[in-house]
Order: structure tokens, then sequence, then C-alpha cells
DNA sequence: GACAAACTGGCAAACGTTTACCAGAAGACA
DNA sequence: TGTCTTCTGGTAAACGTTTGCCAGTTTGTC
């Protein structure tokens, strides 16, 4: 079960039965048979761990995420292993529900395995955290909201443009009250939504109020519990942004549980475009941040690095987002536009 | 960074600091002082592979499903790991997205990481692939459809219970004709639960035809795609089952394109109870299944496998189902009733 | 006070690989 | 034919830990 036995059964040596596995330096077609054969004939497989510990290098990804239980996560996460199995890479996922200390957990757990890499697809993470990591030269790929700094990386995700759509969109059906319920302030990725979302407000021209801001949560309860507050508004607004899916949905339900129909007495509009988004009563009109592209991105940000092939330090990557228009938006009704 | 510099700084030899850290053996507290004070200014962190290596511990857990993009999973993968963590294990995550080819590749992945358990949470295995594992001594912890064998564990689902709630339930507010969508045939779990379905109806005495029977595929596609054959079926059936929730949530959606209302014209009820069922319009009636329990239960077993703690061999645990009323059924409306 | 038992620390051999270095064979070139 | 490369295979030293064994010291018992 070791190389050991192979060599023996093939009456080579360890070195030579290492060399045919990895197929590195030529070795004799007629001995490279006589070990194929023995490794199929016991079925061989060789022990990562080992050959890690040799190599200095343990073919290992970390991938934390936020909630695994936000419908975003898991699309994305499938897309991280899909490329980094392809590569020959495994990947050690964490989930870290907003929890600094398992967040901190996390990362002794990483350095523990000796990933080679860490995608963090969360906003929260401890400058105390991130050293650790970058101390031992582990190349980190953040979404939005990295440091810049060697070996970090950071996929930059452009909400201005789905954003903008959305308000144009919601700024030709008639509306001019907007509502916003956004994630958690203490959230960085949640507080970059809101403020692109402001600035595309102001930029739409809408000669009205500010909009309504409220914080949500980034649930379905959040969003959910949002209505009560945004239906008590005075002059209340007729269309509502979230800053996510989840809110969204949770906001379908609120308005419904209100007796309030959608889009008929309240246009929506979720963000990320969660698979589930189509399948929503009525279907989720929504800004589609692609998860193949950003885990994609992630995964070559992490490979360029420790593969060294590309420019090792702090590159940017850039990611859009659009607008699918679907039914949870409609023109204003005269009732409402007062 | 290695033991070694540790144990210079503390100038003791590194057995004492494996020992210190390891928290075997007594070591004098002045000694032990030193070392911790070591390996605190140093910012050591042990390295598991080589520890994984000498002891034969790689206190690694694969954890397979078949879909983490179905938000079945997810949760169900958040309690595995929660709970795997808390005992110091890591899990080796894999979605197999029903392929043969990845499933045979996930497998040899786990044993090229030495794995000491896996979770099999999906039907798809080939005996060769379980073979592969079991050879090995790898505990397995299956749902549902594990062959019984030494270190193969089983947690079996009683459909039954829930299943014959929902029916009953049906039944009380009127419903005699019932349809099922089922999952694909291929898959032994759906199967079994379309099994325990059409005993459940026997049961029921609904002195009627046999219920319409439909084959899905678990996904929200599925679901929305088998409304047209279900409506087109004479004698139109006026509640339908689904093998998941995701399948009743593409329904759902299914049945609004074709202008039917839930529940008035149609009662849906789902399986599973996804978070997100509550959240849906109407609010999913479904059974539950606890995907807490679920991977309390198979981490349960591996350990108690791995640990030698329980029974090594072939362990069954049982888990329940149950329903839950929520607002996609309703009373059989007179026009219906015929 | 003598002897045994129990503690505590160190030395060095594993664990299963990769890989630097070496040596012999074979080919190239004059 | 002699010398210089180029190939190809083997030997053994790593990698960073754990742990069996040994030895020295302390504690306990009579």
């Amino acid at each position: 079960m070791g190389i050991r036995e192979i060599a023996k059964k093939a009456g080579v040596s360890v070195a030579t039965v290492s060399r045919t596995v990895n197929r590195v330096r030529r070795v004799s077609p007629d001995i490279a048979a006589r070990v194929w054969s023995a490794i199929e004939e016991l079925g061989y497989i060789p022990n990562t761990q080992a050959r890690a510990l040799v190599s200095g290098r343990s073919r290992l990804l970390g991938l934390i995420v936020s909630d695994i239980t936000n419908p975003f996560f898991p699309e994305l996460v499938r897309g991280f292993e899909q490329v980094a199995v392809r590569s020959g890479y495994e990947i050690l996922l964490a989930s870290t529900n907003y929890d600094p200390d398992l967040m901190a957990a996390t990362v002794r757990r990483m350095i523990e395995r000796k990933v080679e890499g860490v995608g963090v697809m969360t906003s929260e993470m401890q400058i105390s955290l991130i050293e650790q990591l970058t101390d031992r030269h582990i190349p980190l790929a953040f979404i939005d909201v990295g440091p810049s700094a060697p070996h970090i990386s950071n996929i930059s995700v452009n909400y201005q443009t789905g954003l903008g759509q959305a308000v144009e969109h919601l700024r030709r059906l008639g509306h001019r009250r907007l509502a916003f319920i956004g994630g958690p302030l203490t959230l960085k990725s949640a507080r970059l939504r809101r403020e692109a979302f402001l600035r595309c407000f102001s930029a739409a021209q809408m000669d009205s109020d500010r909009p309504v801001i409220l914080e949500g949560d980034h649930t379905l309860e959040g969003g959910f519990n949002a209505v009560q507050e945004l239906l008590s508004t005075s002059d209340r607004p007729t269309a509502v942004m979230c800053s996510n899916d989840l809110t969204a949905i949770g906001v379908l339900r609120g308005l419904d549980a209100e007796g309030l129909r959608t889009p008929q007495d309240m246009s929506v509009i979720g963000f990320d475009d969660i698979h589930m988004a189509q399948f929503m009563l009525p279907p989720l009109t929504t800004v589609r941040l692609s998860r193949l592209d950003l885990a994609r991105l992630a995964f070559e940000a992490l490979i360029g690095d420790i593969e060294g092939t590309a420019a090792s330090n702090g590159a940017t990557y850039r990611i859009e987002t659009r607008l699918i228009v679907r039914s949870s938006t409609a023109r204003l009704s005269m009732r409402d536009s007062t």
C-alpha cells in the first residue's frame, strides 16, 4: 500500500516509482509499464499528506463564505470547486456565519492544513487575521473588501452598472419614491451596495426626496421584517430595491402578509439573481452578479499568485452586474402616483 | 516555524514540545509555561500534514452530496461542519452533480487525502466505489441507501410518518385524486419516497383510482415542467405531493403560469422543509426532514466507528419526518369536487 | 536509609513521499 | 578508439511531526 511495495513488486527503486507516477524525468517504457501494472494490481493510491510534506505543496485551497445557507454561496462554491478540482486542487470550505470567533478559528484551521491560498467571500475579516495569512505568504482573494497589499487580489464588483439600470428601470416605470433595504451596516460589502444605490439615485434625477433607507440583514427574515417599517413611513415608497435576493424574497412574502400585491402595489427588485429568483411569484426582477465568473476570477487570482504566472501583488479583477427584468416590477398605477 | 525552533527557544527537546502541545503525559508546569510562551512568541501553528503522517490520523471527514445547489444540502453541510469542527475534524466537501464519473473521481480524492470517514448524502454510488473505501477500512455513513456491511452505517429515514400525515391531511380536506411528482427513478432515495407515498395512499382508503405518478428530477425546472403533464391528465388531480421542496416550488410557479391558483385550484405539498419553504407564496405545506438531525446522526455514526465507541458494524439510525401545515393546501372547493 | 515505583525529559526511529546527487551505460563526435 | 555528453536508474536525505524506549530524578513505603 506504499510506494515501497510497488517498487518491490515492479523490481525497481522507490525513486523510479515516484518518477513514473509524477511523469517527471523520462523513465524507459518497459520499466514504466511494469510500475503501472504493479500500481494497478495493488490498487495503489498515493498519500497526499506525505507528498505535501516533502514537496511543500498541499494543493489545498481555502474558501471562506459568510453563510453557506444563502443560495448565492452554494452556486459560488460549486463553481469554485469545479475549476479547482480540474486543476488538481482540493478545497477546504468554511462557513463563518458572520461570527468573528468562528472566523478566527477558521483561519487557524486553514493555516494548520497548509492551504496554498484562500478565497474570502465575506467581508468580515480583521486585519490581524489577514496578517496571519499574508505573513505566511498565503495568497488571498477578496471580493470587494480586501486591503491592497502583496499577495492580496481583489475581485471588484461594479455595482454601479446593474444598480443604475435598476434605478433607471424604475424611473421609466414612473416610480419616484424609492426605498432601499440594505444589509447590516457592519458589512462593508453591504455598505458598498447601499452607497452605489445612493449614487445611482442621485444620478437619476428623481426630483424627489432622498430615498428611504432601511437596514436589513441579508436574510429572508430581514426582508420580511423590513416590510412593516417600509409601509409605516410617511409618503410611502412605491418601489423597493433590496441588497440581495433573499431580502427581496422576504419582502415579497411580507407584502403579501400585509395584503399588498407585487408588482401592482409595490415594485420589488433583488440583487444577485440566485437561480431561485425566477421561480418566485412573481418572478423576481433582479441584478445579476455571476457566481461562476466570481468563482473563476477568485480561483485565477489565487492560482496566478501561487504558481507565479500573474503579477503577484495586488491584482484587481473587475466583474460586472446587470439588470434582469422579470415580473416583480411594474408601471406605477394611477392610484399610487398621487 | 517548526517544532524544532520552539524547542530551541524554550530550551527543551522536540519531544517535550510535542507533549506540551498535545497535553499527553504530564510535563512540569514551568517547562510547559516556557514552551507555551515560545509558541506564543513565534506564532507557531503545528503542521497537520506531518502530524497526520506519523499519527495515521488525518482528522479529515469526507462529505459527498449530490447537488450543493439544492438548499437542502447547504443546511445539512452547515450542521455537519459545525459538529465536525467542534470535535476537531475538518471536512472535505464534494458535490457530484449526479455524475458517476465525478463521483469516482471524488472517491479517489478522498482516499488520497486519507479521510477517516465519509458521509454519503446521495444515492448514486456504485458498489465498486464503496468497496474502494471499505477495503481501506474507511467507515461510511449513508442516508437510506447503503448496503449493510461492516463499517457502513445507515441513516434510515422514516418517510412513512410524514407522508402518511400528508395524505391524511389531504383526505380530510376532501381531496381524492392525488398526484405524486417523484425524483428520477434511477435514484434509490427517490424511489423510496415514491413507494412510501404509494403505501400511504393505499392505507388512506381513498376509494378512488390509483394516484397519478409523474417523474421529476428534484429541481425547480422539473417541478415547473411536470405541471403541464399534470394538468393534461384526464380526471385531473386536485392535490399534488412532491418528492422535494424544490419540485414543489417549481410546481407553484408552473401552476401560476397556467393561470391556476394555489391552493384554491390545486393543493401542493413539498418534502424536506427547506428554510425557504415558509417564504413561498403561498407558504408551502411540506414534510419536514431535519437537516441538523441528519447531519448529527451521520457524524455520530462516523465518529462512533472511527473512535470505536460504537458497535462498528452496520449500525442503523432512524430519523423521523412530520408534516408541517402551511398555506399551500386547502379544502377542496365545491366546484372541483364534482 | 534502602529499595521500588512513579514521573519527567531526551534521543532517535518512524510515517510515505520527493528529489539532489551519484554512477553506470549508451550514444556522439573526432 | 578515446573522450565527452546525455540518459536512466538507484541511494539516501530530507519534510515536521509523534512516540517507544531509556535514563535520571523524585516520591513513597517499610
